[in-house]
DNA sequence: TCCTATGTTGTATG
DNA sequence: ACATACAACATAGG
């Protein structure tokens, strides 16, 4: 399920673990969510290690284990974190572990499309350093988003809205949600749209991202039914604005669900 | 049995 | 080299 939102939710549901040490570690080192990373590693320097802090940024979340080592986690399409007891027993999906005296951080993920990133170092790793800016920060500016759209001129602004380099965080939800807010039709080429259209994507492109952490990432209740959100999966769903049918089909890749009332397909 | 799933990436094509 | 489209990854649930 994560997106921005979600992924800084689960981050902080390790907070209890805060300040406390890893005692033992459990991990399922010969599966894919390891590439790239030496599970053994991880294994063997993690112990000891007193969780420090954590960050998120888009769909990636940076654990600090001081004094030196560098958890990232990606929760990809089906990934959660959570706390059990220090006792837990590993399910089939628990692929990593970490014990701690009062209780256990668990990563949890069917799909294993999630992934791990274990580094060492004094400094955060380069490849946390790399991600792009927050849609939030004053790094991204109006400009930034129509050269972008330009530069993605000829796909479906639904899929542009999906690419992480710029759009950092963003899912298939908030994607259709920004669209529909914004009045356009995911499949509306990129580089055609007007520049009032610009200003009201990114406009709702923002405010959807504030909403979101609002309300989800503090405390996982439920959108209310004023979002498309509540209404894009059912079959039969209608658009809270017009009343009038929503549309489902996919869109560069991924379903999408749209008004269309509100967002002519031009 | 077949289809779907809130994500990313490798590969093929233009 | 760059932009675009899509299959592949792995599992569960309807």
């Amino acid at each position: 399920m994560p997106e921005l939102a979600e992924v800084d939710y689960y981050r902080k549901q390790w907070n209890p673990g805060l300040g406390q040490s890893i005692l033992r570690v459990h991990l399922n080192g010969g599966k894919r969510l390891f590439r790239g990373s030496d599970p053994a590693l991880l294994a063997r320097q993690v112990l000891g290690t007193r969780l420090k802090d954590s960050w998120s940024s888009g769909k990636w979340m940076l654990f600090h284990l001081s004094p030196s080592s560098w958890l990232g986690i990606h929760l990809g399409m089906t990934g959660s974190l959570s706390v059990g007891t220090p006792d837990h027993l590993p399910g089939k999906h628990d692929h990593l572990v970490l014990y701690q005296k009062k209780q256990s951080l668990i990563f949890t993920d069917p799909r294993l499309f999630g992934r791990v990133n274990f580094s060492l170092g004094k400094e955060s790793p380069a490849w946390w350093q790399a991600l792009p800016p927050s849609l939030l920060s004053t790094k991204v500016t109006f400009s930034d988003i129509v050269i972008f759209l330009e530069k993605r001129g000829r796909s479906p602004i639904k899929a542009v809205l999906l690419m992480q380099e710029r759009f950092p965080g963003i899912g298939n939800w908030m994607a259709d949600e920004i669209l529909w807010r914004a009045g356009i039709h995911p499949r509306r080429q990129s580089g055609k749209l007007s520049e009032a259209e610009q200003k009201e994507l990114w406009k709702q492109t923002r405010k959807v991202v504030r909403d979101a952490l609002r309300v989800i990432g503090t405390t996982w209740s439920g959108p209310p039914d004023s979002w498309l959100f509540n209404h894009r999966w059912k079959d039969g769903g209608r658009c809270p604005l017009t009343g009038c049918g929503l549309v489902r089909e996919s869109i560069g890749g991924r379903t999408s669900c749209w008004s269309p009332k509100r967002q002519a397909a031009n």
